[in-house]
DNA sequence: CATGGGATTGACT
DNA sequence: GTCAATCCCATGC
């Protein structure tokens, strides 16, 4: 594995949105497998850049490949890869993972054992995987916190989109990205597939 | 310089 | 279902 250069964030960030799912956020010891994104544009007004430069917004409008690191209701950090060429604000929030590795270290962290409640949200993974603002605008190949390419057969993996979660601006466009069927995306969960009749009904692995 | 609002979470009715 | 915690920073006077 390795990786993702700034090239591979240099593009639509609705594209990059998708592209995450599957790929792997490590810090130190922990890692875990992307499972659910959110895109955000300077073009829209749930998009910090929607304000434009500011000291605040600066990492968003640097090159791609940094993270974008805020502090959300004075209590958790959110961890965002910056995308699209240098001079456009845009992000993608990382919203949830599947607990890859160090889940001793993340329990601690987090306060519980149930792998399921170790990163099913934007501030559980950060809290998780010890992210905080000192990670804002470090570089996401080469900095302490890094993004690995995915697994080829996450390419053609399900995904469900739906609405972005949280926000009072822009809620109708559907720039949440979730990888059907993961018990570690957030709440709400997007609608399910439904299953063939006859099919044992259980839905979550 | 004072104010107000969150890209959330966990505890509680 | 409701609600408070808590702090950075954008905005406005």
């Amino acid at each position: 594995m390795k990786p993702l250069a700034g090239g591979f964030y240099a593009r639509p960030v609705l594209e990059v949105a998708h592209a995450l799912i599957g790929c792997v956020v490590s810090n130190g010891d922990t890692a875990g497998v992307i499972v659910e994104t959110e895109a955000y544009h300077q073009s829209e007004p749930a998009c910090h850049a929607f304000v434009g430069l500011t000291p605040r917004t600066r990492p968003l409008f640097g090159p791609p490949g940094r993270a974008y690191v805020y502090r959300s209701y004075g209590i958790h950090s959110l961890l965002n890869a910056v995308c699209e060429p240098a001079g456009v604000g845009a992000a993608v929030l990382i919203r949830a993972l599947e607990p890859l590795h160090g889940l001793e270290a993340m329990s601690e962290r987090r306060g519980t054992d149930d792998p399921d409640q170790l990163c099913s949200g934007p501030g559980k993974l950060a809290q998780a995987l010890g992210v905080t603002l000192e990670h804002d605008d470090t570089d996401l190949a080469s900095g302490p916190v890094r993004i690995w390419a995915a697994e080829p057969r996450w390419a053609s993996a399900p995904r469900v989109v739906g609405p972005r979660i949280g926000i009072t601006k822009a809620v109708d466009l559907p720039w949440r990205v979730c990888a059907l069927g993961s018990r570690s995306v957030s709440r709400p969960w997007p609608p399910e597939v439904h299953e063939p009749l006859g099919s044992a009904g259980s839905r979550r692995r």
